[in-house]
DNA sequence: TCCACGAACGCAAGCGCTTGCAATCGAGAA
DNA sequence: TTCTCGATTGCAAGCGCTTGCGTTCGTGGA
C-alpha cells in the first residue's frame, strides 16, 4: 500500500471525479448520486485510504476527540469506568485521549493552560469536583463537559445518591444490632486530588443514620486517610487504639476495606465475629474475600457518562443522572458477638462457620 | 480571554514580527533573535495563545501523539502500566491515546483499517504478540512502534524472562518438598487477545524444572482459563476433582490465585498447610491476602516501554530490555503437610499460626 | 570609506481537507 | 420544441501553521 500518496487526490483520479465530490461520498454529505457515491467508496477502498484527521479537523474545527481525565489509571474503579466508556466513545466514532491527573500540580497545570484546546471537543471529568474558574477554563477551550462523580449547575453528569448510600450502610449495620459504628473515609491528601465530595456525602449519611437511631456520634470514630489498601490500614490502626474498639465500620472505598480487613487479621480479631466491616464500590475482589459492600453500578456509570457526552456534542441539553447504589450482604457483616444467639453462633471458631476472610 | 480569535497572527501582531518570527520564536527554532523572542513569547502568554495543533500536524507531518493499545483497562497490571507509561510520554510533550481491543473482532479491525495514520507518531502494544502482517500495517502507517510483554525482531519492546520466572517458581516448589506441583495458566479465549506468548513461557520454565528435578509430568496438573478470578476459580475446580490433588500450585497470574484461594477456602481446604499457592504479578492485593508471587517489576515496564518509544520517535534504534524477576515469599506457600516436623507445624489449625488467608 | 558576509526576518507556497457558490446537465412543464 | 428548476458536480477559497528561499541590515575586514 503506498499510503505515503494516497490522499483524496488520488481518490478523485481513479474514481473520475472532483476533489469535492470524494469528500461529500465520503462522509455521506447529500448531494451525490448513488452511482458515484458507490463508485467513489470502491475507489477509496481500492487505495486504502483515509482521510487525514490534521487536515480535515482544521477544516472543519471538529476534532471527533473527547479526552478523559482521571486522578489515577491503576485504580480498578477508574479502570472499570474509563473502559466502558471509551468503548462506547469509539462505538460513536470518536477518539480517545487520555489525562492522568494524579498530582494538585498536574490539575492546575491542566486547568490553567489550554491543554484541549483545539485537541478534544469534549471531555469527561471524573471523580474530581472542578471549580467554576476550572468549567469556565474548560468552556473557553470550547469543550463540552460531562462529569463523573461529581456535580456543577447546567454540567452534564452521572453520580449516585451517596449520602442515601451512607445512610443504607450505616443503617445495615445499625440493624444488625451495632451502636458503636466507625467510619472510614477518604481524605483528600495534599499531592491528591479527588474531589471531597462524595466522600464527604458518604459521611453525611452515616451521621444522618447514626442521629436518627439516637445512638450517639463519636469523632474519635471517624478517620480519614488515602484511598488505598495502605490507607485503610492505616486509619484502621488508628481506630485500634481508641478507648473502647467499634463492633462494626463503614469504609467509604473497597480498597480502604481490604487494608482493613488486614489490619483487623493482624490484630487477631475475627470478621465478622468481633468486628463487622462493610465497604463501598463492589470492587471485583470483594467476592474473593467475602466483604459486604455498596455497590453503585460502576460499569455502567461509564456508559452513562460517555453517552451524556455524546448527547452534549449533538447539540443536547447536559443531561444529568443518579446511578442506584444498593446493599451486597456477603461474609463481613454479621450482628455484635454480644448480641449473638446460642442458635445463631456458629459454633467453634475453626469450624467451617467460620468465615475465615482475609 | 478571546480564545476564538487568538492565532498567529494576533500574536504576530501585537509582537510587531510577521507570523513566520512568531512560529520560529515560539518553538525554540534558530533564526530569531533573543530580544524578538522575548517579545514574542510575551506578546504569546498576554494572549493566552497556544499553537492549534491540526495545523500544526497538517504543516509538520507529526501528531506528537502516541497510542497505547491494551486489552484491557480494569485490570491493575494494564492500570499500572499505562499510567506510569503515560506520565513518562507527557513529560516528553506526547498526548497519549487510548484503544482498547477487548475482542478479537475489534483487535482485527484495529490492525486492518489504518486507525492509526495520521493520528499518531508511535504505538505501545501491551500484551499481545502481532503478527508479522500486523507489524507491517503499522509501519505502512508510518507508525513507530515499542512492545510490552512481547518480541518481536526489530522491533523495540520490554518484557521479562518468562521461562526463568516460571522455572524459578517451580523451584521454589520443589524445594518446599512439593512434588505434586500444578500449573495454572491463562488461556487465549476466541473472544480475547492477550498474547499467549508470555504465559506459554511460564509454562515450559515450569516444565523445565519439574524435568530437572526428576518429577513426572501430569497433563491433568496443566490447567488453563481466562485470565481473572472466575477463570482462576474454574481451573481450580478442576483440579479438585483430579485423582490427587496437587500440594502446591503455580499460578501464572495473581488475578487467577485469588480465584484458586477463593475455591480453596470454600472447600476447606487450608492454605498453606494443605496447598501451596503461588501467583505471578506482585498485585497490589497480594499484600492483603499474603500471596506469595513473582514480581515482575511492572510500574518501571511501564515507564521503560515508554523511554524506549521516545528513543526511536528520536531517531535512535529499537531498544529491547528485560525486566528482573523475583520471588516474593508471603503466606501461601509452604512445606507439604506431610514433610512437616511437628516443630514447624503450627499446632491446632484454629491457633493463631492459622495463616487464615482467605 | 567601501564591500562582503552572516544573522534576522518576511514572503509565499504549501500541508490535505471542507464547503459556499457557480456551473452544468437532464427532465418535466408550457 | 424551448424554458425552468432541481439535482449533481466542480471551483476555489480558506482552515492555521511551517519552512525554503529571498531580502534587509549591521558589522568587521580591506
Amino acid at each position: 500500500m503506498n499510503r505515503m500518496a494516497t490522499t483524496v487526490e488520488s481518490v478523485a483520479e481513479r474514481a473520475g471525479v472532483s476533489i469535492s465530490t470524494v469528500s461529500r461520498a465520503l462522509r455521506s454529505v447529500p448531494g451525490v448520486s448513488a452511482a458515484t457515491r458507490k463508485r467513489v467508496q470502491e475507489a477509496a477502498d481500492a487505495l486504502g485510504y483515509s482521510a487525514s484527521p490534521a487536515a480535515s479537523r482544521l477544516a472543519t474545527g471538529r476534532t471527533m476527540t473527547v479526552g478523559i481525565v482521571v486522578p489515577v489509571l491503576a485504580k480498578w474503579f477508574f479502570g472499570k469506568v474509563m473502559g466502558e466508556a471509551t468503548q462506547t466513545l469509539r462505538e460513536a466514532g470518536f477518539d480517545v485521549l487520555l489525562f492522568e491527573l494524579a498530582t494538585r500540580g498536574q490539575r492546575e497545570r491542566f486547568f490553567s493552560g489550554s491543554h484541549l484546546h483545539g485537541r478534544t471537543d469534549g471531555v469527561i471529568i471524573m471523580a474530581l469536583q472542578p471549580s467554576a474558574e476550572e468549567l469556565e477554563s474548560l468552556s473557553a477551550q470550547g469543550q463540552a463537559v460531562a462529569l463523573l462523580g461529581a456535580e456543577a449547575q447546567g454540567i452534564g453528569s452521572v453520580s449516585v445518591d451517596n449520602i442515601g448510600a451512607g445512610r443504607a450502610a450505616a443503617r445495615h449495620l445499625l440493624n444488625l444490632g451495632h451502636d458503636r459504628i466507625a467510619f472510614i473515609g477518604i481524605r483528600e491528601e495534599e499531592g491528591s486530588n479527588l474531589g471531597g465530595v462524595p466522600p464527604l456525602q458518604r459521611l453525611l449519611g452515616y451521621r444522618e443514620a447514626l442521629a436518627e437511631a439516637g445512638v450517639p456520634g463519636d469523632g474519635m470514630l471517624e478517620q480519614f486517610d488515602e484511598n488505598s489498601v495502605a490507607g485503610g490500614a492505616a486509619a484502621m490502626s488508628r481506630l485500634l487504639v481508641a478507648e473502647r474498639i467499634p463492633t462494626a465500620i463503614f469504609v467509604a472505598s473497597d480498597e480502604m476495606a481490604f487494608g482493613v480487613l488486614k489490619v483487623l487479621r493482624k490484630a487477631g480479631l475475627d470478621v465478622p465475629r468481633d468486628v463487622s466491616v462493610l465497604g463501598f464500590d463492589n470492587h471485583e475482589l470483594c467476592d474473593v474475600v467475602g466483604l459486604t459492600t455498596m455497590d453503585h453500578e460502576v460499569a455502567e456509570q461509564g456508559q452513562d457518562v460517555a453517552r451524556i457526552l455524546l448527547d452534549i456534542l449533538q447539540g443536547g441539553p447536559p443531561a444529568s443522572l443518579a446511578r442506584q447504589v444498593r446493599l451486597v450482604v456477603r461474609e463481613t457483616t454479621a450482628p455484635p458477638h454480644a448480641l449473638r444467639s446460642p442458635s445463631t453462633h456458629p459454633g467453634p471458631p475453626d469450624s467451617a462457620g467460620h468465615a475465615g476472610n482475609l
